[in-house]
DNA sequence: CTCAAAAACGAACGTTCGTGCTATATTGCG
DNA sequence: CGCAATATAGCACGAACGTTCGTTTTTGAG
């Protein structure tokens, strides 16, 4: 109750010091990898002290538990998902624009590999969803979030009167979802590289299915030709 | 090369006698419950035992390595998945009907909870993916029988002038499954109990965009009502 | 009832797991 | 430079892992 928390503390004062954070962030760097392939149970301290030629004591000072370093692992993946996938779609202005540049940033960002073991929240998710826990609930508040995000893009764009206001944006949300989760599992377990190019075909289909006039030239046609496709998202800054 | 396979020889000294059939199949029941909640590799020996009672050293005998434990226990999940869902979708006639009944039957297979963690092969092809193996191979093997099922009906459909024609198959095999495997994940993680009718709306709405005006009096309406929705699917036998 | 085969057991193996301690390096402020 | 704070290392722990081995119990055919 009264105990101060002691992880916050450390962390403060890594804060205002500067010595282990670039360690810790180094240490978070591989465990991200490695969890993101192997899962966050399997993401074992020794092995992950290995990696970086450093003592499993020495490692573990920097979170005090396992349970710690699997949270501020998922942490550590949510930056990355942020900066790979939210940040880069919503250059798009709000609207349908938006809300496809989602599906497909995302749908590259499994593509690309980001991480070794495609997307790191449907892993993590699949291995925590039977074992209550602090990690488990990070990892479902998390995708949650993503979840929310396709929900009120959906919304947006019904505000912009570039979608069918009919729609559900919940109901929506979960189908593009569904569709993404399954390209992903798809080419995790079968190597099936197909499986974006379906998954757009699907994702395309449907919201021009819903899209208004409007909303309709914000949408890719479908008949593009395989080449030139890959358009430069912009390269980080500028 | 000539050595004679040693699980196969026992397995025929089993079968000509019966002692350790039994217990074998206790196991494996058993088994199949822990891995689909905890995992594949979360299923350990010495819990197993536990549970069951017996020694390791005991149950070991029966499979001589971890590997073909869980080789065993895949295929009784098979089994077991063959037996609630294929078997009873496929008592439909071939064509729009079956297909919907597969796509159905399976969602009332994870809201079942047949298995206490889900669909077990969702959850077991996401902890393998990343590791290459027999298991891996197996799984993998297994979740494209099902996709070949699905495709299949989709072609029966077609070839019954229920479905359009002009529709691939395998893209709308990769929806369906998607679509189902993504009210799989919502319910395992969030618990979300709509994602069951979420999913159902969204597989019937692309079946009925689909459907030819013979096929259109195969799907079910979408505007049942919520009650009397379970119809009982014939007990098994008779 | 006998007795060999089959099945289950108990104890131990070498590892690896997460987690404590205590001591030594390294760091940055005064 | 000196010194306290911080960071890393070393070592050991108890538990659990998969696996092996020799022994004991159970079984069914003769």
């Amino acid at each position: 109750m009264t105990v101060p928390d002691k992880s916050a503390e450390r962390a403060a004062a890594r804060a205002r010091r500067a010595h282990g954070e670039r360690t810790r962030q180094a240490i978070l760097e591989a465990a991200v990898d490695i969890a993101s392939a192997e899962g966050l149970e399997g993401l074992t301290i020794g092995r992950l002290a290995a990696e970086l030629s450093m003592s499993k004591s020495g490692l573990f000072a920097h979170f005090g538990s396992k349970e710690e370093l699997q949270l501020a692992t998922v942490e550590a993946a949510r930056d990355i998902f942020v900066r790979e996938v939210i940040r880069p779609a919503f250059e798009a202005p709000k609207g349908l624009g938006r809300l496809w540049s989602l599906c497909d940033v995302w749908l590259e960002y499994v593509r690309r590999e980001v991480f070794r073991g495609g997307c790191f929240f449907a892993a993590a998710a699949a291995e925590f969803d039977g074992r209550p826990g602090a990690v488990r609930d990070r990892v479902a508040a998390i995708m949650k979030e993503w979840l929310a995000v396709l929900g009120r893009s959906v919304a947006e764009a019904q505000g912009e009167g570039q979608l069918d206001r009919s729609a559900d944006p919940a109901q929506l949300a979960f189908e593009l979802n569904a569709l993404e989760m399954g390209a992903n599992w798809a080419f995790q377990l079968h190597g099936d590289r197909q499986a974006f190019a379906r998954a757009r075909v699907a994702v395309l289909e449907r919201l021009r299915r819903l899209a208004t006039a409007e909303g309709l030239p914000l949408l890719p046609s479908l008949e593009q030709k395989r080449g030139a496709r890959r358009a430069p998202r912009g390269k980080k800054k500028r």
